[in-house]
DNA sequence: ATATAGATCTCGTCA
DNA sequence: TGACGAGGTCTATAT
């Protein structure tokens, strides 16, 4: 496609308010938060109807340059070339796409107003613990799944049988030496804010694993680790779905 | 189009290892390392030549859903409709996409085997501190600049003139409780392998910023904080580039 | 607006 | 391969 009837369509398409994507030969530079060039490649660009620009290469998942929902895009005639600009002012981004060929493109106005529906999500993970709170230990009363409170933003708070405060941080995931310290704050915060004996605060992981040395400051500060795996509500619906296509 | 003109041009594409993107209405379920569903409405789709699968909702800066680059990818055909499957088996992830209607079409074989390059990233802003320690005090001598050592992941690493080692952990935005955490962990590490008492070692946290919570615990562990804005070794050319096409 | 933490985080890097 | 931390992280939520 010659590059000024691509011009064309893209200004048609972009005053129309489609969302359009294109394959082309490009060079970019990007300033903002960072700095970055990328010389001549292929690549993928895709304008939302919202403002947001994408440029993805022919491998990898995530995006080599991007620029936020609500930029400001203009497409610029050069000599023999055109250069695609887009101005983020709220996050002060720029992005200069400069376009030598254009192999395809395409443009359709696009309606979709759903949200996904998600599980098997962290608050998933500490709903269950609270509704099943021997998954911890036969000891384990939960009060509280607080998420945002001044006393910060503890998964599952609870008690135990011994009258000790139970401080429960979910991962979803093997925990890490971070994971530890996160839960070691929260651990001195309430027993600074609550005036408690540190001793009387204990601070349990909750998580499908645990790396070796997040095990072993786990233990020096005292805390426990319980294995939980977090939920998967849909799973039965997506073993039905994948029976079903196996046959 | 039609499904079945789409389904014979799908596989033809993705036979020739091309990179394809497509508009449609569709409807999807995702089971993997959590499960979802996303009721019907238009998406962009992109399949990549390393098998890697984005689903983009017509606003919106991130996928709604993704398939890790290697994955198994197939168009199978249905009464009605088409349903594009992709599985991963590493990731142990599982997307379907039941595909109604298709807008529009597009394949390439794009070619691209450029790398971005990036400034002012925390590497960088490391590098910055080590070549001039005066950003952090005249009393700062750095000695080295480690990554990943058996010390831990400590970015700039040197002593003061009263002999007290300093180690200096930087951050290219506003520092938050957990980089003071992470600071607090290095100092502790590196006092019981090196064996030095606890108050010879300083730890100074560097940021363009921090958080009025994260200063506050920051003194009370008894480190400083010492504003330092990271690096950006090529705004000029971009600030000459912005000069050039605003005239 | 800022602060905080999760994420189907992803990605690089090193032991 | 697992562990660890950065990221132009992004996004949601609460203050």
């Amino acid at each position: 496609m010659e590059l000024i009837d691509f011009k064309v369509k893209f200004e048609e398409a972009f005053a129309r308010n489609d969302s359009l994507v294109f394959f082309c030969s490009c060079e970019i530079a990007y300033s903002g938060r960072a700095e970055a060039y990328l010389a001549r490649g292929d690549r993928i660009i895709i304008v939302k109807s919202d403002n947001t620009l994408l440029v993805h290469q022919p491998e990898g998942g995530m995006p080599i340059n991007y620029i936020k929902p609500g930029s400001k895009i203009m497409l610029d005639e050069l000599e023999n070339h055109l250069v695609l600009k887009a101005q983020n002012m709220d996050s002060k981004d720029y992005l200069d796409i400069e376009i030598f060929r254009i192999h395809n493109f395409m443009s359709h106005k696009l309606e979709d107003g759903m949200k996904q529906e998600l599980a098997g999500n962290e608050k998933d993970m500490s709903d269950m613990i609270k509704e099943h709170p021997h998954l911890i230990s036969p000891d384990f009363q939960p009060l509280s799944r607080e998420e945002h409170t001044k006393f910060g933003f503890i998964d599952v708070f609870g008690h135990d049988k011994k009258g000790n405060l139970v401080i429960i941080e979910c991962k979803r995931y093997t925990a890490s030496l971070q994971c530890v310290t996160q839960l070691r704050r929260y651990v001195e915060k309430i027993s600074e804010l609550k005036g408690i004996d540190i001793k009387r605060v204990k601070g349990i992981l909750a998580s499908p694993s645990i790396s070796p040395n997040a095990l072993d400051m786990l233990k020096k500060w005292g805390f426990e680790w319980k294995q939980v795996n977090p939920p998967k509500r849909l799973e039965r619906y997506n073993k039905d779905q994948k029976n079903l296509s196996e046959w």
